[in-house]
DNA sequence: ATTATTTTAAACAATTTTGTCGAATAAAAA
DNA sequence: TTTTTATTCGACAAAATTGTTTAAAATAAT
């Protein structure tokens, strides 16, 4: 029996999620993808007949690890602010396996507004729903604005820990800080979030 | 004498904000810039020899605008609330007036880090010190939290203001909006904005 | 040892994109 | 009116990029 070695195709999938990630689809060449994996732009046709279903094996990995990490706060019990904390710890933490997600999902939402429209059709993040629930008992509790929704909650969240990663090679050199240091620097950030969020919706 | 027709070259120059904007440099067609200004392709190479030069053109516009935007901050001598109130509408106005300048500037930072670095070695960007001087009076007076830094003030302004533009297609789709209703719900979320971070950051 | 599989190199076709050139037209300036 | 300027079109060269093919190697399976 014939045997593929997994290793490779890894290796081409790893190169190609860290170069789609950082230049989206137009921008990436595929020659740049084969010299990251270390081997020849003719292999790498050899395991993926073209760009777009390189791309698309990408793409799917990459939205089955959000799906993943999301899942981890779905059908959990909790107070508002313990829901805000494991949001952020969440994104945090997805933003730490895969520093390019940002920039990557920017980047498709600018090149195919189809895809745009396509996911938030696909009813799969469900998080807005659960989020509303809490949000309504919160306001009868007097523990948050009235004028703050679901989708404000969201957006300060997905905006605050995005930043850091969309902005990192300035935020780099600026205090010329190395690669620890920008992990430090932004696990420090999180903790600084999180308070942010949780002071900043307070009646 | 002879005379230049100033209006085709603004055209082109508009057009061009647009795409660049839009695209980043590596994901701008030269096509494109002349079927949106209304010309051929020949006409824009009679005004800008190549495509990076009339990148460039755009690049120093797009910047002058932005440091025209800061200076309005820059000598006042305000209290911290003022100033971050400040803050938030100068940046919030100059994204209204150029949506796509979030996705530029990322594109930037990605495509050539070197642009990174000597933008932030060529210290045009003077908020920081005035900011660090501003925060140091607050901590005294006990109105903010002690670990917050210039750097966090920035980047949640930053990060928030810039939000709904990134993710201004899926926004849009989300809640069925309309341009116009986009405009609204950007404005409103000004507001929101200045009082997460001045209640978020108190301490 | 023989066969099948993985890998590379080199060459090539097709496409896209940028930039140039020359001719031709319309409009303004001299 | 003659000359200069603004503009377009079409053709084309040069470069970059993607994908195919062929021959040859290294490696693993039987």
């Amino acid at each position: 029996m014939p045997k593929i070695d997994h290793d490779t195709k890894e290796k081409i999938l790893a190169a190609a999620e860290k170069v789609f990630h950082a230049n989206g689809f137009k921008g990436t060449r595929t020659t740049l993808i084969a010299d990251e994996a270390g081997i020849s732009r003719t292999m790498l046709h050899y395991y993926f007949s073209t760009k777009e279903s390189l791309f698309s094996e990408v793409l799917q990995n990459t939205l089955s690890t959000v799906f993943s990490h999301l899942k981890k706060i779905i059908g959990s019990n909790l107070s508002l602010n313990s829901l805000i904390e494991n949001l952020v710890d969440v994104f945090a933490d997805l933003l730490e396996e895969k520093p390019g997600l940002p920039s990557f999902i920017i980047n498709i939402l600018n090149e195919s507004p189809q895809m745009a429209h396509a996911f938030a059709h696909s009813k799969q993040d469900t998080i807005p729903f659960e989020l509303e629930e809490i949000l309504k008992t919160a306001k009868q509790n007097g523990e948050i604005a009235e004028n703050i929704t679901g989708e404000d909650l969201i957006m300060n969240i997905y905006g605050l820990c995005s930043m850091p990663y969309l902005g990192a090679s300035y935020i780099k050199v600026m205090e010329n800080r190395t690669d620890d240091e920008m992990i430090n620097f932004i696990r420090e950030r999180r903790l600084k979030i999180k308070e942010l969020i949780i002071k900043g919706i307070r009646p």
